[in-house]
DNA sequence: CTGAAAGCGCTAACAT
DNA sequence: ATGTTAGCGCTTTCAG
């Protein structure tokens, strides 16, 4: 109840203080070498005793430089993309830039105000998940006049630059690694969010794959709501009832594997010989699970640093021309334990 | 590599493309009321046919206003705090201020660089995890002028506002439920983290609570890094063949509970009759295991909702006085499958 | 209802 | 190495 009132400082407060210069306080404090190391210490000095804390707003709009990078992204729920933050954040460690996380919960309005909130700062780069935009979403990025780095998905046209892996892609070769261990009745689960374009390009790649075979889908189910592991247990359980002959499980997400996994060992079903599993993330959690689920790596850290460091070349005095703005990632799969048939332990 | 290199559009543009002078059409994008339907329409048009987003830089510098709360969390890794500004987030969605997170690392100087950094940005208030900060930090804090609300823990004294749970008492509480059920040789396992405050007070708080009772842990172990999932099963099974009496094991938290669960009933040992356990925290992962974790809610999602609505209150025109600056909420203890020992299913 | 003037707190660009 | 001047783009305040 009792945050002082007090006006907050001001550089004049410090230049009063230590009877040197605003300018000359101004440059100590923002570590500019050209400042006598006796004035500098006596400027530190009186800025510690005070308590001084820059306004970055007045010194933003007067320099005309501001070191936020704007983070845009679905969710904070699904830990996919905390750990893209921890990426970008650790590139930006050490620099002058900081990143400013914006929430869209993977919807394109909301995408549009979070973006117009974030470039109303004036934003030194915006990093921003998916190629799917709003038009509005679009013409701002494009006429922000700032470096833009979308991520995630490399299946479309970037505005700018972008970095992430081929959902797509992904979902062929998984098609392709189940096809070659010779499971042949397939099932699919996933989310219900037409909104989650990765999602639906994982799917569209998978039946793609599957079809070059000669393979369709024999059953499918989607959720939404409520904890993935348990969601992976019912649909499973219901799947399962419904399409007994179903001899592989694809899920659109590493959690409902698990869900499913825990399901089918409970019911002392062979894995992976009378049914094989596969998920989507390469999350850290599955360690632990009695089985190692197959799975397939996003390369999410690895996509926070590197959009981070387009930024960060964008931005610096004399970026390197030669720094790929468009790169794609391959992720890797992991067989686990739920998807070598024949190469049982 | 083609991010136009057109200045940023201002006011004045605006202004300009419309015939109508910069403060008025300042007055249509603020939605002050005092503006003809006539001109308002024609500035709305004008603004959004060149695409103009407003300076924020300039605005809160002029209107030494700021519509910005730092949010300050050590950790984005733990869903812990993401569900807690989950919970900032919805409770500030309609309002004017918007939370901009800052990431600790459980390091008090990084702590200090952190709250530094937004300090900066003059935000509208502080919401910051824990109650142990720096000297510098907190005097940072008491200094700003601005709300401060500590949030997560209430086991000491607050700069300011304070909303959380007692961790003291949260590990007193699950002491006296476990002896309750008559188990009497008990383990503990937790991070090895110092600097985790409250994991630290549950772990006094349940010595504490066993103490009462004449009872001592019997056996504990501590982790760090790593899937929490298979250090759970691998701590655990090293604590079993080391102690191979403990009838009851107290996770500090839920993740690596889980993977204690999961080896134990792997290896075909009866729980709760032979050995009960307990997590911490509520994770929604819990509802698909195979059995279900005792553990406690943490509260997330209210703290965050709650810490929120006092800075919201604290920045508005006329806060109310009434409202509770220190609110402790309490935690939810759930029996699940692994705690209550003689009502076995 | 609309406009003109002043200035928010800082830094770029020049002095000295 | 230090100081001076002039704004950055907006909003406040006060006049019409």
């Amino acid at each position: 109840m009792s945050h002082s009132p007090k006006r907050p400082l001001t550089l004049r407060d410090v230049s009063e203080a230590c009877g040197v210069s605003e300018m000359t306080v101004s440059r100590v404090l923002r570590k500019r070498g050209d400042v006598s190391e006796t004035t500098r210490s006596r400027v530190l000095a009186a800025a510690k005793e005070l308590g001084y804390v820059p306004n970055q707003i007045a010194g933003s709009l007067a320099s005309q430089r501001v070191n936020l990078v704007a983070v845009i992204i679905p969710s904070l729920s699904n830990m996919v993309f905390p750990e893209v933050l921890n990426g970008i954040n650790s590139a930006l460690e050490n620099t002058p830039l900081q990143p400013v996380v914006g929430v869209t919960d993977y919807l394109p309005e909301k995408e549009e105000r979070v973006l117009y909130e974030m470039l109303s700062w004036r934003p030194s780069g915006v990093i921003i998940a998916g190629l799917e935009h709003s038009d509005a979403a679009r013409a701002m990025l494009q006429s922000a006049g700032i470096p833009v780095v979308e991520i995630m998905d490399v299946d479309g046209r970037p505005v700018d630059a972008m970095v992430g892996i081929s959902h797509r892609r992904a979902g062929r070769e998984m098609a392709r690694a189940i096809l070659k261990e010779g499971y042949e009745h397939i099932g699919f689960m996933g989310t219900k969010m037409p909104l989650d374009h990765r999602a639906r390009k994982r799917f569209e790649g998978f039946t793609e794959g599957l079809a070059k075979a000669g393979i369709e889908i024999e059953d499918r189910a989607f959720y939404s709501g409520g904890s993935a592991l348990a969601k992976g247990r019912e649909m499973t359980q219901t799947m399962l009832e419904r399409s007994p002959d179903l001899d592989f499980l694809y899920y659109s997400n590493d959690m409902i594997g698990a869900g499913g996994l825990l399901y089918l060992l409970d019911q002392g079903i062979d894995i992976p010989g009378q049914i094989g599993l596969a998920g989507f993330n390469g999350v850290e959690l599955l360690q632990g699970l009695p089985r190692q689920l197959a799975t397939m790596d996003a390369c999410r850290v690895e996509i926070g640093a590197h959009a981070a460091q387009i930024i960060l070349n964008a931005t610096s005095d004399e970026p390197d021309p030669e720094i790929a703005q468009q790169v794609t990632l391959t992720p890797t799969i992991s067989f686990g334990d739920t998807l070598q048939r024949y190469r049982k332990r």
